[in-house]
DNA sequence: GCTAGGATGCTCT
DNA sequence: GAGCATCCTAGCC
């Protein structure tokens, strides 16, 4: 199956983020549905990294749009995020949660002993799955190592949240999940 | 089932 | 030096 042009992601987050929802990230030999995910919305957005302008952490979501961002957070885990937007406006999507769908056994051994309700549930969670890092930052989501692929479900119900982990504009509703999915974060 | 607290180190002030 | 887009475990219902 065909990666999602980068002209998919060359638009609002808020508009991006529920349209990723039902589609599949394949890394190697692993692939998962994205169930949930949460917009960051350029400069006006006070929870985004990149709110008080570029520094080299958030520099990739200055750049064009249909890339990886991968940060480093809390001394241990990675965090991964499609960056939208026009170059120069900096925004991304957070994915927060797959449903596992293939290289499972791979899954299960990177993230050790877990239910396998939890093997992506979460942000960090599914980087650990699908063993990305911060040497997959600024990689191409149409033609690098990390792709999202056209098509997957889309007859499925969004649910829209706050989004999660935040003390900032924590009440704006940028969480959009797959309603009825077993395999969110929450 | 639930909550509280600790791990651990990078990033920016 | 403070804060962090998190996760796991221990302890207690």
């Amino acid at each position: 199956m065909e990666a999602v042009p980068r002209a998919f992601y060359d638009r609002d987050s808020r508009v991006v983020a529920p349209e990723l929802l039902g589609k599949v990230l394949v890394v190697g030999g692993c692939r998962g549905r994205i169930v949930e995910v949460e917009a960051y919305a350029g400069g006006e957005d006070p929870a985004s990294h990149a709110y008080r302008g570029p520094t080299p952490r958030n520099a990739v979501m200055f750049g064009p749009p249909g890339h990886l961002y991968v940060y480093f957070t809390y001394g241990m885990h990675w965090c991964l995020n499609a960056v939208t937007e026009r170059v120069d406006y900096p925004a991304a999507v957070l994915i927060r949660a797959l449903e596992p769908l293939a290289g499972i056994a791979l899954m299960r051994r990177r993230r050790g002993p877990v239910p396998d309700r939890a093997l992506c549930a979460g942000p960090a969670r599914l980087c650990e799955a699908l063993g990305i890092t911060g040497a997959q930052n600024r990689g191409s989501l149409e033609r690098g190592a990390v792709r999202i692929l056209a098509g997957g479900r889309t007859r499925f119900r969004v649910a829209v949240t706050p989004r999660i982990g935040i003390t900032t504009a924590r009440d704006w509703p940028l969480r959009f999940v797959i309603a009825d999915s077993s395999w969110l974060s929450r």
